[in-house]
DNA sequence: ATACATAACATAGCTGTGCTATGTTTTGAT
DNA sequence: ATCAAAACATAGCACAGCTATGTTATGTAT
């Protein structure tokens, strides 16, 4: 007998292969369908099943994805000294990501979600945690405020500005609200207007209700 | 010969019959194929092209559908003498439609808008705005409020926060959020924070964050 | 080096999808 | 009653995802 004998490994190079492929005929608008996503590649249409297991969970690796280039593009947001201006900064990044890939969020925030999904969501609002975090230590927030709650509700007022822009019906320019939202909110949870006000413009990166 | 002959007509039935039963269907989560749709029923799947032209137009006839019951149901909110009450009792009204029909709700901002859903969503956006105008006309809001964009907003609002909850990771209890963020955003467009306080606290109806 | 159990991979065929083609039936103004 | 037109019924098409089955590559133990 050969007890211990292991088989063939996973090449996880092929899997790569495949949700980069994915993403790219997701940015083309080119129909993603099992025959398609291989074709014209060496791959069969069998590694998407020794890899996800079939389409299903190739849509599901596609949006793990999407949160994973979402962290990177927040992570680039760098603390500042001022903690209002930086999650500013966060919603403002997370609103150019949506508008930059917006079949991606769709694809994102469009199908079921389950168990693992919600943990990339959770990993990715934990950078707003930790900014809404900084604000209350610095006194800028009440000191009674929850970050996670900042946090979400700073969430909310970013996806539903951006889902129904990129994604809706409402034009580009609405986007120009997102300021007022986002001072609105931090003010009613302690912070001083006029510092609030400059705080979110300084946050607020240009390029988005232009061009 | 006869010139003036006219053809059989389409039997508007029909057509009902077909978006009540997806609507069902969609409701108790039954997956809407051609041949499903008309299983059971006395209608042909030509039925489905005759009246929609095919799928895609059936899907588009089922938004439609969805925001003809949302309005219905904007359309109970009977305007008081506090219009700050009543644009709370709108977005309230609009989440409860939404956790009643989530599934519906998804397909209603689900695909690729064209200039159809758009009108129809904007019909529905009256609701708010009229009740924006009556709270600008009332001194509630600042006298240089533009209605239409308070009313976007506040949408934007009910939005991110519904469909993060009904169709997406957060949790149900995450509306409670509603009132603090409705609050922030008419405070900020100029109403007094107490007086805003209570109609919002008026406004929002229960039965959103429990249960 | 060789054997071989294992799993990745390749191919063909299955069911079910939306849609189209074609024939039949119903309609309603003449 | 006539008959053109459109609704309706049926069958079959191409393509979707998936599965079954045979083949090949791999890595450990001999």
């Amino acid at each position: 007998m050969y007890p211990g004998v292991v088989a063939r490994r996973k090449d996880p190079a092929v899997r790569t292969q495949l949700i980069e492929r994915a993403a790219h005929m997701l940015r083309t608008r080119e129909p993603i369908t099992l025959r398609s996503l291989v074709a014209g590649t060496s791959m069969s249409t069998m590694a998407v099943y020794t890899h996800f297991g079939g389409m299903d969970g190739m849509w599901k690796a596609l949006r793990q994805e999407g949160f994973t280039r979402l962290g990177a593009r927040l992570a680039q947001v760098t603390p500042s000294a001022d903690p209002v201006r930086d999650l500013t900064a966060l919603v403002t990044a997370y609103l150019g990501n949506a508008l930059d890939h917006p079949d991606l969020y769709r694809v994102m925030f469009d199908a079921n979600f389950d168990l693992e999904d919600a943990q990339a969501a959770d990993d990715t609002l934990e950078y707003l945690v930790q900014a809404a975090e900084r604000g209350r230590r610095a006194g800028r927030y009440r000191a009674d405020t929850n970050p996670l709650e900042l946090a979400t509700q700073s969430w909310a007022v970013a996806h539903g500005l951006v889902s129904l822009v990129a994604t809706g019906p409402l034009p580009r320019p609405t986007l120009a609200h997102g300021p007022l939202l986002l001072t609105a909110l931090f003010t009613a949870t302690g912070d001083d207007p006029d510092r609030c006000r400059q705080s979110v413009e300084q946050g607020w990166q240009p390029g988005l209700a232009d061009d």
